[in-house]
DNA sequence: GAATATTCGTTCGGGTACGAACAGTTTTAA
DNA sequence: TTAAAACTGTTCGTACCCGAACGAATATTC
């Protein structure tokens, strides 16, 4: 995203077509923000550590889920990685047909999906993980380390906050 | 996204997968919440403010870029918007269709496609931006006012060094 | 100035992504 | 204990989303 404007000149545009109304530009730059950052990290791990798997990020989200939690209903699945049950129905197919995961129907409640984990599933994951945390790192290299704990914090208090507007 | 599970019993569980194998959890835990933040910001306001002018986040973002900085170049959206040409054609033909943009070829270069908001589209953009604005503005309500500033710096620190990875 | 390389937007194929509607299962209420 | 309500995962339709391949236009190189 080399190509980006400055804020400044963003700013004169954006009230140049709305008068003098009221513009909030400290929560408009942190929204641009969060979805540049998101983005690159994004596109950077799955242009490097994922590509070698053949893994889109969702998919990899799903293994992660499965990975740690395992046996796993599918709704636990689709609220950890935030994402729809309906995307997740797909995405399971295409990682069940490559052997990575299984799909039982649970005994006790017949409407719940446990999933599993494959040995090729787990093989997969326990090299692919490392490499991953490694992709993460390097995402974040240059910021200064101390800030990093304040900074999750951060967008851990954007997530509850934007999660209780949604419901109303 | 109610049913995370507690960071500790997460890495817990990671370790016990990986042995003693080094892992960055604080690395993990950024890139884990931004996306949770990113992905809640989003689902928000899709659903509130996008909604009602059925609008797709995509669709929305390239429609303000082009209400910024028309007439504008396909490819100058692309890259401020974050995301591919393709996915841009797909998104502007339907926006075209929807009489909300026109696109005409360069006289200068033909190569070039100009992009502009149409009558309809600037008037829409006028009503919903600052609407789209107090979505923001409500999304990070909670935050420190005094971090927002910081916040927003730390994000563009990772959009740049994640950009600077990309080409390794 | 002609061959080569680069740039731009589109198309194509396959994989997400979501809301709505659905069928099967379990729970709740009367 | 049956009828209604709630819950879960799938299917369906539509819209993204990307990399790769492509054709057209422009730049570069010699």
């Amino acid at each position: 995203m080399a190509g980006q404007h400055t804020l400044d000149e963003t700013e004169r545009q954006v009230q140049a077509r709305l008068g003098d109304l009221k513009i909030d530009f400290e929560a408009m730059a942190v929204t641009s923000n969060l979805f540049r950052a998101a983005n690159a990290v994004r596109n950077y791990l799955e242009r490097t550590v994922l590509a070698e798997h053949d893994l889109s990020w969702t998919a990899f989200v799903v293994l992660w889920v499965v990975w740690i939690w395992e046996p796993v209903e599918s709704r636990v699945i689709a609220e950890e990685g935030g994402f729809s049950k309906a995307t997740l129905t797909g995405v399971m197919q295409t990682l069940e047909g490559r052997g990575l995961i299984t799909r039982t129907r649970s005994n006790k409640d017949g409407r719940l999906v446990l999933v599993k984990l494959t040995a090729k599933g787990r093989k997969m994951m326990k090299q692919l993980f490392p490499e991953f945390n490694k992709g993460e790192r390097l995402a974040i290299a240059d910021l200064n380390r101390a800030d990093l704990g304040s900074f999750a914090d951060l967008l851990r208090a954007v997530t509850l906050t934007a999660d209780s507007q949604k419901s109303n």
